[in-house]
DNA sequence: AATGAATGAGCCTTCATTCAT
DNA sequence: CATGAATGAAGGCTCATTCAT
């Protein structure tokens, strides 16, 4: 029994990144529903058995992908508004960047937030837990930054962006859900409408 | 054939509110993927077999729920205010009630949004869909309305309405997914920050 | 607890025809797949509880359904070939009519045969299998009083009336089967040359 | 991924053998009715669930059973009447074979014939369904060249193959329902007889 | 590293039947 | 005479997971 080489570890990150790949592919395509270890070994092109030499169970696949997701998300929120000098534009860059992330990918909300029930309490222990939320945090620390560069306290521009957060959203379910339809508005321009209107209340110091 | 009397169809309905009592406990308890007919038939002291006397589908119970829940979220809505003179305080009462609501009763915010994939498309034929849209309406309407006394479009009013909506509901959802803590911040003290804020906006012409 | 009167009897035997009407109908409709007590209850306007005080069973139901069928096929078979004079028509005219009452009710096979594996066993007790085979033979019978007027010894002629039966029990399965398109022949015809041919060798002393 | 051996696909060939096995002896034993996955399974020495390893469904282990009965129905076929050199020998001998065939094993009758209404629409897709229409007829095809080379046309061989065929189904149905007992008759001696018959009528140029 | 085989628990639903009322 | 309520058993099927090979 030899140590495995690093060749051989490389080769394992590969496959065990091609089931994550074939994974998303899957939960994409069928919801979280229909991802059975099955269907994403199938994708894989493995035997479902094969799947827990990669995963301890379908929720540690669950959690390998939301921790890719937020990484996905982090590098859109790092590459957006690079150009931008002031920091109202930086904040509009910034929350656009997350927002639309979300909005091109309904799926990644789903499982950015734990939407799906039986998924919540199981398979995320408190420490991968945590590291998701820091990461989830780090994709909306730009916009908190720009808040404070624009004057408001640390403290007001927490408060602010978890606002701002929550108003995103909100739209995205609401869009995700089909349920904007019924108020004949559109989740972009809402979204763009109220980052507006928080940069006019900062501007004049209402907050 | 006997007519029913009414004594008997009263008992009926009694036991049918019976199982669907055991079927939001078990949802409650269990969440939607727990909440398979057996546990509701346990719940309810029934076998699988009888819940189909009551319901004809798992789904038929899902909307069921949806439909009562929503009920409820128009009485509450309705009895919020009523002393309340002026629209400024109408929105403040009318808009807390809806929000409360879900803030008390985490899953009725799942059951009413279809947070869940699987029951989305099917089971809720596009009839009681539009039911229950309609429903989830109603409870904003008050806020539209008020919104309009104190001065809105039509137009404006409904686009307000939208957002203080989609406001709640992603506190709502930051709040019960725990991710709200990340930001050390409280939901119903960020809604009713937003609410007046939205009523300052409107006092000011900015809307 | 008063003796039934004749009337109540007589309205008694009406319900009872009436389920079993009911039971007909569903079962020429969905087969004896479909032919539940639900749906034979529904049929006659009652519950299913209502069936047991008619018949004991959904098996004795099929008792009494396939002893009305074969009082039916008697029927047909003592009205045909009423006006023929010599007994080589009288065996075409009863062969046809028992024939074609199952040619033009594939259900009705069905039931005399027992083609159904679940019924055969139970259900029917020895005594009413043999008033059933009885009223079976009596609608052969004509056959074979035909096929001894004809000359045949007793013996002979039961034996080609147990042939005949069989040959048209056959060309009727195929028929209902669909398996005699396979073969591009015509169940009728074929049936009708059975008995041409058998009157020819009858005449030529063959038999 | 590896290429399964040879002999691991020769392991898994005869364990969806046993599996066969297992639904025919069900299949004899508890009739079509009585024939559950469940049943099937703890023949096998199997839980339920790994029976769709080797069949996809119920009825693709109906339709397997019925290839597979089909094909031993046509070996038997094959190998009888070897010897015999003149057309009326091969008649009889392959006549008998068919005939014996179903004579011996009466379930294999329900299975090829449908017989069973439930099962008839569905699961036997129309190209099977060809394919297990050709084997039935490729059982009957030496009949029919016996009489053709016994100086039938090709249509008069066709359809009196479909007429003995429609005898010995018909007699074989009263047998194993029991109703020949009520004639009194033995059905492989009417068989004979018929074959004989029709023997006799081709040497006389009836046909 | 991966397969093929299998488990066991669970899924929703249907059914014939019973029985108090 | 009939209902409404309920049972208990069974139906076909899917799933995450395990493990010898």
């Amino acid at each position: 029994m030899q140590a495995k080489t690093e060749r051989q570890q490389a080769m394992t990150d590969v496959r065990r990144a091609l089931v994550l790949d074939a994974a998303r592919a899957v939960f994409e395509k069928l919801g979280i529903e229909g991802a059975s270890i099955r269907e994403i070994a199938r994708a894989a092109g493995y035997t479902p058995g094969a799947i827990y030499f990669y995963y301890d169970s379908k929720e540690a696949i669950y959690g390998a992908l939301l921790a890719e997701s937020l990484e996905r998300l982090n590098d859109k929120v790092a590459q957006a508004g690079t150009g931008a000098l002031d920091p109202a534009a930086q904040l509009e860059a910034k929350a656009s960047a997350w927002f639309d992330f979300y909005a091109d990918n309904p799926r990644e909300l789903d499982l950015g937030f734990y939407l799906v029930q039986g998924m919540r309490p199981r398979g995320l222990n408190a420490t991968l837990n945590e590291q998701l939320n820091s990461r989830l945090h780090d994709a909306l620390q730009p916009c908190e930054a720009a808040l404070q560069a624009l004057g408001l306290t640390g403290e007001a521009a927490l408060r602010e962006t978890t606002a701002l957060f929550a108003h995103g959203v909100g739209l995205l379910l609401l869009k995700h859900t089909g349920r904007i339809r019924m108020f004949g508005q559109d989740a972009t321009l809402l979204f763009d409408a109220y980052v507006i209107g928080l940069l006019e209340r900062v501007r004049q110091r209402l907050i």
